[in-house]
DNA sequence: ATGAAAGCGCTAACAG
DNA sequence: CTGTTAGCGCTTTCAT
C-alpha cells in the first residue's frame, strides 16, 4: 500500500514531548485548596454540606488543575455506571437517527450512553459483550438480530429494550412503530389515487418486515384486490430495490405502484427506474418507509411512512427508567403510530 | 403523540420479576473453587503461576457462575483503560466505514474502542468530554471540526489523531488521504476522455476539501485549461450537488463533466440531472470521491476516487500505538494514496 | 504453585 | 460545615 510520512508543514515546530502527567485526583484538588477529599467530592457533586466560599475555591482549583472525575473509581464505589448500552447497525440510516435521539433522551433521564456499532468486523454478540464489560445498566438494541432466547437470558441480568421490532421476547421490552398500520396508510393513499396493480417489495426477515408485509396483504384484500397481491422478496437494501425494479421492468404488464418495505429499497427502485427512463410518478408511483434523511432530498422527494425517531427514543428511555428506577418487572411493548408523508414520488395511476 | 401500550402476545407469560442479583465477583469464583482471589486473577489473565488442574477448575467455575470481570475495578487498579475514543459524525457514510475498520485494527493492537457520535443533539465538545470521562488513552477524531488550538491543548493530555484531514495541528498526529492527488487522478481520467469544460463542486471548508480543490485547479492549469476553471461552492452534501446541478442545467453552455468533492455531492448531481432526463455519462460525466458503499450500487455505479478505509484505520492505530506503547512524541502525518475507480458515470466527452 | 497485604480514586456512613 | 473510617473489585508486589 502506498504510504509515506508527510513532511511537517514548514515553520511549524512540533511541541515538546507531550508530558503525559498523571491526571490530577480529587486529593490533589483538596490539598491545593487545603480541605479534605470528601469535601471536594461533595462540592463536585453539588451536594449540600459545603460553604459557598469553600465551594467557590474548590471549583476554581478543579478548573485550574484541569481535574476530571475518574469514572472508573466512581462506578466502582457507587456500584452504578449510569451507562446505557446502545447497539446500532453501522450504516443503517434510521438506526443512526434513533441513536441521535437517544442522547438527549438519556441525558434527561440522568443516564449516559455507550455506543456499540454492529458491523461485519464486529458482530452483535461482540457488541453486547462490550456493553456488558462497560457495566451498562441496560441494553438498548436497535433492530436486534440476536435470537429471542438469548435476549431473554440476557434480560435476567439487566433490562433489555428492543427498538424497531417486537417479537414478544419474554422479559424484554419493545418499542416499535406500527408497521402494519404504516403500510396501510401508504396503501390507502395509493388506492385512493386509483392504483390497483400494486407490488410490495418486502423486507424478508428483517426487523419489522413481517408487520409491513401483513399491512400490504391486508390492505389489498380489503380493497378487493386479493388477486393482485404481488410480493417481491427483499431485505431492506437498495440492492433489493434495484433487483425488484429490474424484475418489474422485464414484465409485460407492469404495476402502476410499488410499496417498498423501507426507504433504502425505495431508493433502489427509484434510482433504477429513473435511469432506465421511466418517469416517477408519471409511469410508476413509489413509496417507502422510515422517512430517513435522504427521503427528503429534493431530487428524491419520496412519499414515505415516517417513524418518529424522537418519540421512539423518548419511550425507550421511559421503559428503561421504569425498570431501573421504578422497579417495574413486567414486560412492556410500546407502540408508536407512524405518519404518512406524501411527496412527489407518488401520483395518480396512469 | 400517538402512543399506547400494546398487549403482550397471547399465550406468552412474562417471566418472573427478573431478579437482578449482584453479579458474581472474583471472590465468588475463588471461594467456589476453594482458592484465593489472586489465583483466579492469574488464571483469567492467562498468566503463568497456576497448575493446569487449578486453571481448569477456575475456568469452569467462572463459566458456571457467569462471571465477567469488572472493567471499572480493573481500570482503577491498572491505571489503564485500554480504551481508544473514536469520534465520528452520525450519518457520514465514510466516517462509518472508518469506524468499522477501527475495530479490527484496535483489537490487533490490544485496545478496545469507545464510540462517540457527533450529531445535532450531541456536539463534538460533548463527545470529547464523554471519551475523556471514560478515561480513553487516546482520541481518534474522524474529520474533526474542533479548532486546532483546542486540539493542541488536548494533545498535551493524551495522544490525538485527526483522521481525514491535516491541519498540521501542533502535537496532533494526522492520517489522511492525498486529496490533491486523488482529484488529479479523476481529472486525468476525464481529460483523457476529451473533456475540457470541467466543473468542480467543492467541499467548502469541510475536512480535506481544500486539497481536493487544489488538485482540480492544478490539473486544469497544467492541462492548459486555466480559463475554464469553474468552481461551484458546496459542502460535501447531496443538497450541494443538487443545487450545483440546477445551476449547471440553467446555463446556456453546460460543462461536459463535473468533478464532485465527495460521493454525496456526486449523488446529488447524478440524481438531479437523471431525473431531469439528462443522461449520464452520455450528456454529462460525473465523478466522486470516497468510494462509499452506495457508489458501488449498480444503478449509481459512480466513477470515484477510493480512500482506503482499512489502510487508514491501520495507520491510525499504528500512530496511536507508537505514542502509547512506543513513547514517540514527535508528531506524524501519515498519507494514504487514493485510487481511481472507473465506473460508468464517466465517458467520452460528447 | 499459592496466598497475604496493599492500594488504585472515589463515595457513603457516621462522628465531630 | 468538616473530617474519619471503610470499602467497591481488582491487580500487584512480595512472602511462603
Amino acid at each position: 500500500m502506498a504510504e509515506r510520512v508527510a513532511d511537517t508543514a514548514p515553520g511549524v515546530v512540533p511541541r515538546a514531548p507531550a508530558a503525559r502527567a498523571r491526571p490530577p485526583t480529587m486529593a490533589d484538588v483538596a490539598s491545593h485548596v487545603g480541605v479534605s477529599r470528601q469535601l471536594v467530592s461533595l462540592v463536585l457533586r453539588d451536594q449540600p454540606g459545603a460553604s459557598a466560599e469553600t465551594r467557590a475555591k474548590v471549583l476554581a482549583a478543579a478548573k485550574e488543575l484541569g481535574y476530571r472525575p475518574d469514572g472508573a473509581a466512581r462506578v466502582l464505589r457507587r456500584n452504578r455506571s449510569g451507562l446505557l448500552g446502545v447497539l446500532f447497525v453501522a450504516g443503517h440510516p434510521f438506526d443512526m437517527a434513533l441513536v441521535e435521539n437517544m442522547y438527549p433522551a438519556a441525558e434527561q433521564a440522568g443516564y449516559s450512553i455507550a455506543l456499540g456499532a454492529i458491523a461485519q468486523t464486529h458482530d452483535e454478540a461482540r457488541a453486547v459483550d462490550d456493553m456488558l464489560g462497560y457495566r451498562s445498566e441496560a441494553l438498548i438494541l436497535i433492530g436486534p438480530e440476536l435470537p429471542p432466547d438469548e435476549l431473554s437470558r440476557l434480560a435476567e441480568r439487566l433490562p433489555i429494550v428492543e427498538v424497531g421490532r417486537h417479537r414478544s421476547t419474554p422479559g424484554v421490552d419493545a418499542v416499535f412503530c406500527d408497521g402494519e398500520h404504516g403500510i396501510r396508510l401508504a396503501m390507502d393513499h395509493l388506492i385512493s389515487l386509483g392504483h390497483r396493480h400494486i407490488v410490495h417489495v418486502d423486507g424478508g426477515n428483517m426487523p419489522g418486515a413481517d408487520d409491513r408485509r401483513r399491512g400490504y396483504v391486508g390492505a389489498m384484500t380489503e380493497a378487493g384486490l386479493r388477486n393482485e397481491i404481488d410480493v417481491i422478496p427483499g431485505d431492506y437494501s437498495e440492492l433489493a430495490g434495484h433487483r425488484a425494479a429490474l424484475e418489474i421492468m422485464a414484465r409485460s404488464k407492469r404495476p402502476t405502484a410499488v410499496v417498498a418495505a423501507n426507504d433504502q429499497t425505495a431508493f433502489g427502485l427509484l434510482g433504477t427506474v429513473t435511469r432506465a427512463g421511466i418517469a416517477v410518478p408519471e409511469d410508476i408511483s413509489i413509496s417507502g418507509f422510515d422517512d430517513e434523511r435522504t427521503a427528503r432530498l429534493p431530487f428524491i422527494d419520496l412519499t414515505t411512512v415516517a417513524q418518529n425517531a424522537a418519540e421512539m427514543a423518548r419511550l425507550t428511555l421511559q421503559a428503561v427508567a421504569e425498570r431501573l428506577d421504578g422497579h417495574r418487572s413486567e414486560m412492556r411493548q410500546l407502540l408508536v403510530e407512524p405518519e404518512l408523508i406524501v411527496r412527489s414520488s407518488t401520483g395518480p395511476a396512469r
